[in-house]
DNA sequence: TATTGTTATACTCTATAACTATA
DNA sequence: TATAGTTATAGAGTATAACAATA
């Protein structure tokens, strides 16, 4: 009959957002640990996966996908065409756009980091065992694709 | 018997550390935009739910808490301190350490910031209608509590 | 010698404005 | 005029090393 024990942490335990943040941070950072020997950073990762899914994706594309502001994205193309993984190919049609496809280099590569990604991902599932991984995943896409609340650009004291 | 869509995104869109970054992302600037107008930030909110629901805390116990290293909590609280919402008090017995307590404004504004957050909760609630919102929560707290693979330090192309 | 808080600092991510070359 | 990519830069967030005071 223990009612549960008050609380802990004011009730922050709770909160989605908070708990978010804590399984990203530890997430990410297995992720990194597991891609690192190969050179390669989570978001370089991603591009890889990305293009190699759809070769010929513009730039402007893979940011969408992604979430990543293009300015910010031009670096990381850079470092993995400089690395021959990928090449800024043309578009026919459009001369202002890259289309984006591996080099055979990338494609073995990312066969690689997907070696890699396995090795996290089951000790993602390990630590998810006996849970519903299904729809913890449905969660996090319903979150992801809410229309965040308007920032308000003022209202804080001084 | 459509075989389900070919994996979109080269199977991107099924790895949890992916969709956790998104959801992440979007419910930070959710909860962000909430809490803006009382001048607060998530980080900022955290600390006060700690520190009000346990007076007393030391810096080092909210820093862990909260997984915020120690030297990036000091300005955090200086600010809070300085908006006169909590204070640094004596620890008796230990004069290092620092009991960090709300002031009566900082409880106000608590008590403010969770009425912003309930706003901010309810959008999420919204989102997970239909699924199991006490799964994802285990699911976060299991996934924040792997031990992260070891770093290795070196193994990168050059 | 170890710990708490602090300072200084660096590195990465994220964000915005403005430029160019195309369209 | 609008769009894709780029450049430059600013601002958070996160990280480590080292110091002072105290234990």
């Amino acid at each position: 009959m223990k009612p549960v024990p008050k609380t802990p942490m004011g009730g922050l335990d709770q909160h989605v957002g908070f708990q978010l943040r804590l399984a990203q941070m530890t997430a990410f950072k297995d992720l990194t640990a597991v891609l690192g020997p190969l050179g390669l950073k989570p978001t370089d990762f991603s591009v890889l996966m990305l293009v190699g899914a759809t070769p010929g994706l513009k730039q402007q594309a893979v940011g969408e996908a992604l979430r990543v502001l293009r300015p910010n994205l031009v670096s990381i193309v850079d470092q993995l065409e400089a690395r021959d993984l990928l090449v800024r190919g043309a578009v026919e049609g459009d001369r202002r756009s890259h289309a984006l496809s591996l080099t055979a280099e990338g494609e073995r590569l990312l066969v690689r980091a997907l070696e890699a990604h396995a090795v996290h991902d089951r000790r993602i599932a390990q630590a998810l065992e006996g849970l519903d991984r299904d729809n913890l995943l449905e969660c996090l896409k319903r979150i992801a694709d809410m229309e965040p609340a308007a920032v308000e650009s003022e209202g804080a004291p001084a």
